[in-house]
RNA sequence: GGCGGGGUAGCUCAGAGGCAGAGCAACCGGCUCAUACCCGGUAUGUCUGGGGUUCAAAUCCCCAUCCCGCCA
């Protein structure tokens, strides 16, 4: 089994930022969920080059665009570094292989008649490089970015969008295409009230793919920069890639991006006969105090911030946990230290310290032997079942709640049974704690990868035991010396 | 202005005809292996307002109102 997975590709404009960070870690447990379940997992992210924008912002700079391009898509780079991200590639859309996919799908387009060329009068926005309807044309301002915007009468290539109305609708209502499903509607609304064929060269953009007609054009940086899903596992240069991972199992996005990808990018790969993405998926957004998260308001969230302060794993925790995906929610260092405290620190933390102390000083370092009591077994299992329906579900802070279940339990279960005193059936008690905090770090690994090795060292346990989903089923690891004990998650006052 | 979603405990939200719920916060108690942790218990309501249907309405219908989203 396969598994394909995209985030969208970051314009180089702007350095990451938390909703850039979001998508990806979202992206990146799933593939690191899938590939423990044993799927042949491809992850694709990287970024977004192309552009007026991207070339006015390095000239502000005073850089070429590709100079700059270099240097924001190391800066995205380093961040998914720093934060265990585990693509397994990271296209830019400047790279060669990327621009002759570009170019050869608009040839193809163009020989097919999928584009023709014709005449755009109307408005346009620089900066949002998009032709846009405006309300007062005495006073032109764009509909998303308020900015002014100007008339403007120009010849370009149109990709006949309108054909694709009546496939889309039924794409949209009748599958899983769009997610989630309070999507559908939105999206359903916008088709039926009718598309334009949507222009796709620029004749004032200079910095893009150029496109392969008489006429200088370049290419529309959203159509060049969607067909990196394409391009992104070898589509027209290495078959056999492309083959085994087409189509996108998910694509997650936000859900500003939506239009793009939920019309725009179907309708493309119908134009070119390509089967299409079992679901594309627009999660939510970050805000701070009930405003979205914007420069000019001031209320940017640092990723560095929380990284720095907290942890790597704690900043991702937090973010899948927090809030359902799809939905917006609130950051806020309160209630961030709040989930740190309480659900890292005094449950999950404290359940793993209190535990090795345990084997520590009854024990001797070695986990005893024994049977284990199978009301673990059992509830490990029912968690597992839960937990694993809730993540392929997409709705990771669900599948956190059900893993939480078992610490809880865990911990609940020790307080019963009380091992540090005498005459207790401590041995048992103890191997049955240490199974399920092996299974709570097989299961967490999605989420919090680096945590999980590490704690799974002072387990005395070999790393790639939590690799594998299927291995929460083995019960007793033997006579185990465990490693040395350490805090991982130090409280925050 | 059109379409859609929503208003439930201090907070975040679940419940979609049959005793009003969970988590967090609060309060009380227990424990002491543990990171002042953990465990148990208690309290908390004009289910936005008004009307209607029904043996029975947070839930279905109508009116009003407020918030959010998409579109114009």
């Amino acid at each position: 089994m396969k598994f394909y997975i995209t985030t969208p590709l970051y314009y180089v404009n702007a350095e990451p930022h938390i909703g850039h960070t979001y998508t990806t870690v979202a992206a990146d447990c799933l593939a690191r969920f899938y590939r423990m379940k044993g799927y042949d997992v491809f992850f694709l992210t990287g970024t977004d080059e192309h552009g007026q924008k991207i070339y006015e912002a390095s000239r502000k700079e005073n850089l070429t665009p590709i100079e700059l391009a270099d240097r924001v898509s190391e800066i995205f780079k380093n961040m998914w570094r720093k934060i265990n991200i585990s693509f397994d590639r990271f296209i830019r859309t400047t790279e060669k292989q990327h621009e002759d996919v570009v170019k050869k799908v608009f040839k193809t387009l163009l020989e097919k008649g999928e584009l023709y060329k014709g005449e755009y009068k109307g408005f346009y926005c620089i900066y949002c490089e998009s032709y846009v309807n405006v309300e007062d044309k005495t006073k032109p301002i764009c509909p998303d970015c308020k900015r002014e915007v100007s008339e403007i009468s120009e010849t370009s290539y149109f990709f006949k969008l309108s054909k694709y109305q009546k496939i889309l609708e039924n794409l949209v209502e009748n599958t899983e295409f769009v997610k989630p499903d309070f999507r559908k509607n939105e999206v359903l609304n916008f088709i039926k009230m009718g598309l334009s064929d949507l222009s796709v060269t620029r004749k004032n953009v200079v910095w893009g793919i150029e496109s392969p007609t008489d006429e200088k054009y370049t290419i529309y940086v959203w159509f060049d920069a969607l067909l990196n899903y394409l391009s992104g596992i070898g589509y027209l240069y290495d078959q056999e890639t492309f083959k085994k991972y087409w189509p996108p199992d998910i694509q997650l996005i936000g859900k500003d991006i939506m239009r793009f990808h939920h019309i725009i990018w179907p309708a493309i790969l119908l134009s070119l006969n390509l089967p299409l993405p079992n679901k594309i998926f627009a999660h939510g957004w970050w805000v701070s105090g009930k405003e979205k998260i914007s420069k000019s308001k001031g209320n940017i969230i640092s990723p560095e911030y929380y990284i720095n302060e907290y942890g790597t794993d704690p900043f991702r925790f937090f973010l899948l946990r927090e809030i359902p995906f799809g939905l917006d929610g609130e950051f806020s260092e309160e209630n961030f230290k709040k989930r740190y405290n309480s659900d890292l620190v005094n449950d999950f933390g404290n359940l793993l310290n209190r535990t090795l102390n345990l084997i520590e000083k009854k024990f001797d370092n070695y986990v005893p032997e024994g049977e284990l009591d199978e009301k673990i077994v059992e509830f490990s299992e029912d968690v597992y079942k839960k937990y694993t329906k809730k993540i392929e579900q997409v709705s990771f802070s669900e599948a956190i709640e059900e893993i939480w279940n078992l610490v809880v339990f865990l911990n609940k279960y020790l307080d019963e049974k009380s091992p540090w005193r005498e005459n207790t059936d401590s041995e048992r008690t103890i191997i049955s704690v240490f199974y399920g905090i092996r299974n709570l770090l097989i299961f967490l690994y999605p989420f919090i990868p680096q945590t999980c090795e590490k704690m799974i060292n002072m387990l005395g346990l070999k790393i790639e035991e939590i690799k594998k989903l299927e291995n929460f089923k083995i019960k007793y690891p033997g006579r185990i010396k465990i490693g040395k004990r350490e805090i991982i998650f130090h409280r925050k006052k």
